[in-house]
DNA sequence: ACGGTTTTTGACCAATTGAGCGTTTATTTT
DNA sequence: AAAATAAACGCTCAATTGGTCAAAAACCGT
């Protein structure tokens, strides 16, 4: 990685997000703390972000959004680091399915520059996507308002079009006998259905979703890969699987 | 391998993924560091990249671009003015279609609490509705990087499935003779054919619009109501029309 | 084979990096 | 509010990596 391409894409971070953590960069980056620090210290001294204690911050920006501030703050080291490994699995010239979901966010990131073509459901993760420089494909529909998920028989049908390399999912919980679950029946029906267009699939869930039940099965546990963040926090009839993964970052 | 054939291949990479890393040069042009090196020197002296430590990267990157941002701040007050006054064609139970684009984004925070559904080809702006709470669906396809907005036969087609009680769409340029267009076809495409489906169809465009022409039509200046900022800024050729009102607040 | 150019090689210097460590700042506990 | 704990900071240093330069070798069309 060029000395660079890290700040650019720290700028790029900063710009979207208002602010920057030093322990997310050391893990989108793969870089470590010195390097993160002396690549915030020098863009500081150029002016082009102001260095705050544990990160940097937007230089003009008066308000923060407290939103989704918050809400991407929680367990986002954790989901840095799954998002790393999930992003591994992915190859130039792939044909990707991106969920939507903060997880399935942290990998754009990730995937800039590669040579992929990405279709989502998620509308905030398509404007990232955008941003990103990344060729992206949105499905249309309804949109959830909760999630700004794209949901619907519309997304299904078009999603039947496609065949993906690989489909990144995001799962509110993960059950030894349920499986992969989430509460609403129709973002299942879309996850489900991406699944099946795809060669491979991984499903992103971080440790505290694990031996949780939702309403709406997305898929058994055996058929896709899962990748989470730490086995030591999770029981063990879970480690002992063969398609789980642990992201070590 | 020529020395004019490596630097080709260098700037193709270099166009295509913003940055070169020596090492990988090496390997895919089957040439040594120096070489490498000397190339990538002379190239940097001609202006056609940058040279960076350990590489090298496009000229003209993230970093200098004026992007959204400036665009998004640039005449605010008349975008508002302008917004309020179409959001004012709304009527409870409607249907509508809403453009991507600064100035549409304008209305979304006026349609809260309506009764409406909103379809939209503009990403940014699906999200802002999300996130008023406005009954929203978003166009699936292939979306524009910098706009945002989603654009191709998909669109297209979905759109034509729809009817609508008001289009609400943004232009670049007004013109007495040329009409509203825009600079890219396939913007221009999907705007007119959401026009096609609407009872009524707003033009939004502020006072700086007119008088310039882009290249594509999106129609002709008669068959839509033109809202626009400030008269006393236009040429009375245009304000002498009877399809064009002036949003005063 | 020859003159000019391109490429390789090796030597030396500069930049970058990651880890260790004492200090400062923030957070939690008492 | 004060103390204890945990993060984050800034600093130095060794090691790795990239950079520059010049001489030698290989290459090329004539």
């Amino acid at each position: 990685m060029l000395t660079e391409e890290r700040k650019q894409r720290i700028l790029t971070d900063i710009e979207h997000n208002g602010t920057v953590h030093i322990r997310d960069l050391t893990v989108q980056l793969a870089a470590s703390e010195s390097t993160i620090r002396r690549d915030l210290g020098e863009l500081a001294k150029e002016g082009l972000l102001r260095r705050v204690h544990g990160g940097a911050q937007k230089i003009s920006s008066l308000r923060d959004e407290p939103g989704v501030q918050e809400k991407a703050t929680a367990h986002t080291t954790a989901k840095a680091s799954i998002a790393r490994c999930a992003a591994e699995m992915v190859q130039n010239g792939d044909l990707i399915f991106l969920d939507a979901g903060t997880t399935t966010a942290q990998m754009v990131p990730l995937l800039q520059g590669k040579d992929v073509t990405v279709v989502t459901t998620g509308v905030d993760n398509a404007s990232l996507l955008a941003d990103y420089g990344v060729k992206t494909i949105m499905l249309g529909g309804t949109i959830k308002p909760l999630t700004k998920a794209i949901i619907g028989a519309a997304a299904t049908q078009q999603l039947a079009q496609y065949r993906f390399n690989s489909a990144f999912i995001g799962a509110n919980s993960v059950h030894i006998d349920y499986g992969c679950t989430t509460p609403d029946p129709e973002e299942a029906a879309t996850k489900r259905v991406a699944i099946g267009q795809s060669a491979a699939s991984f499903i992103l869930a971080d440790a505290s979703k694990f031996g949780n039940v939702s309403f709406a099965q997305i898929a058994p546990l055996a058929s896709t890969t899962i990748i989470t963040d730490d086995f030591a926090a999770i029981d063990s009839e879970f480690t002992k699987l063969d398609n789980i993964k642990e992201a070590t970052f």
